[in-house]
RNA sequence: GGAGGAAUACCCAAGUGGUGAAGGGGCUCCCCUGCUAAGGGAGUAGGCCGGGAAACCGACGCGAGAGUUCAAAUCUCUCUUCCUCCGCCA
């Protein structure tokens, strides 16, 4: 949610802004909405402050025995005034907010207008493995041959876009939820457990909703509606929603487990199979609470965990810089990490490190009193994938693949898998 | 799923239609005392919205929303959350 007060102020500001993510933005209609409501604020508070004073003079005449039939009356009147002020105030509100709640947020300065193509790689790490002796396996032969996933039974369980991770596979995605997890503890940050199903609201909060409903799998229940968290992220933003916490418990550096349900529609590329679109993958996902001066360093402080869980794994990625346009609609800057891939021959995102300035705490009402004037602010918040292993081990089992169609565990994995090596008998 | 009960400030809590939402604890400041104590006094109802450069003024505000009324913490309805009991529990 962008700030109005902002829009009323620097409109053409705003929309240049905007601009840079694609989005074609016209204010007249709400400022215009803006000028009417408080027009209509006016013209009801001031009938209601004239009753509220009479409203105190007629207990008082009553007990001297005075006359108030027509004060009633008078009142009768203005109260029925107030009334029709205050629907068209409501309307006018519902009006406003629709328009703000579509708005995407304002990409930071320094973000590159333009779409995807704009991105930039900013950096890389290690190289890409040599496989001049044989021709590499892709990661979906190479679970299968491995018995690290299940693909057909996943589909004869749960339909397309669900697949079942076994033995060795379930262990070495295990160990690396573990490893993540251990780092984050080391780093200081707070482990959550979240729920799955959320309510309405909190999919708003995020700014998942009301525009993409239909990306979630929906529970509609009596009284109301509730669906699986698409990620952590969604669970997160809403831990303090409608909260107002103080200075000193800022920052806040959480992270969480859970799994992430999408409804990712329409039919994969088969080079994505059991990578990319899966309707349920596992990710650890790392949530920052900042006051604004606070957030740009939190940023680096997010790319630079994810980047070094990565490392520790020896994978080979760039870390790229999202244009505007390619930023989700509540993110005000957002840096991807892209891991090789040597089967699609590609870099496939495996984090996506965000700063959503205060967008996502405006429209979930989080803020902060500060200490020295007690003024009351919005929090910046920040999360980042770090990081979703389904994506992972595609990458690890390719990356680490050998000619004889085995594959070594990573150093940081084997304890925790218990094998050093993973081969089709073992 | 059923039957009851509750929701007022940081905490406890009074308040069944009428001008400023009691009181206590805690907290902040001051006085007295003089050193891990005790006493006295003052302050302490949030947040949003509108106006204003600001001081401030106004509107709203007793879980949320609607209604009745000239007037609602108080009466009515709907919902939410929590508590107690019963049932269910792969």
């Amino acid at each position: 949610m962008l700030d109005i007060a902002r829009i009323r102020k620097e409109p053409e500001t705003v929309c240049a802004a905007l601009a840079k993510r694609g989005a074609q933005v016209d204010f007249a209609p709400l400022l215009k909405d803006d000028q009417l409501r408080r027009d209509l604020i006016a013209r009801s508070e001031a009938i209601k402050a004239e009753r509220n004073r009479i409203n105190k003079d007629i207990p008082r005449l009553k007990k001297e025995g005075g006359d108030v039939s027509g004060l009633l009356e008078q009142m009768k009147k203005s109260g029925e005034e107030v009334k029709s002020l205050d629907d068209e105030l409501r309307a006018v509100d519902a009006r406003m907010q629709e328009f703000l709640v579509g708005l995407p947020n304002i990409p930071a300065d320094d973000v590159q207008p333009g779409g995807k193509e704009n991105n930039q790689v900013v950096s890389s790490w290690g190289s890409k493995p040599d496989f001049a002796d044989f021709t590499p396996k892709n990661h979906v032969d190479l679970c299968t041959s491995l018995k690290l996933i299940d693909y057909e039974r996943g589909v004869k369980m749960a339909g397309s876009g669900f697949w079942l991770y076994t033995g060795l596979g379930a262990r070495l995605e295990w160990a690396m939820l573990n490893y993540f997890i251990q780092e984050h503890i080391k780093d200081g940050y707070t482990f959550m457990l979240p729920p799955h199903l959320l309510i309405y609201e909190s999919g708003y909060t995020a700014g998942q909703f009301p525009k993409f409903e239909e990306d979630v799998f929906r529970l509609q229940e009596e009284g109301g509606m509730r669906f699986l968290l698409p990620t952590a992220e969604t669970a997160l933003i809403n831990l303090y929603r409608d909260e107002i916490l103080e200075e000193a418990d800022l920052p806040r550096r959480l992270f969480a487990y859970t799994p992430c349900y999408r409804r990712e529609a329409g039919a994969y590329r088969a080079s994505e199979r059991g990578m990319i679109r899966g309707h349920q993958f596992n990710k650890i996902e790392m949530f920052g609470f900042t006051r604004p001066e606070d957030s740009a360093a939190m940023l680096g402080e997010l790319i630079g965990k994810a980047s070094r869980l990565v490392e520790g794994l020896g994978l080979h990625y760039q870390l790229t810089k999202l244009a505007a346009g390619d930023c989700s609609a509540s993110m005000a800057t957002t840096y991807d990490i892209e891991v090789w891939m040597p089967s699609m021959n590609e870099y496939k995102e495996i984090s996506s490190v965000s700063n959503a300035h205060d967008y996502q705490a405006r429209r979930g009402s989080i803020r902060y009193r500060r200490a020295e004037d007690k003024k009351i602010d919005f929090v910046h918040t920040l999360n980042g994938s770090g990081m979703a292993t389904s994506r992972l081990l595609p990458a690890i089992v390719e990356q680490y693949q050998q000619a004889d169609g085995s594959v070594i565990v990573p150093k940081v994995l084997r304890d925790m898998v218990g094998a050093d090596i993973l081969t089709p008998e073992s």
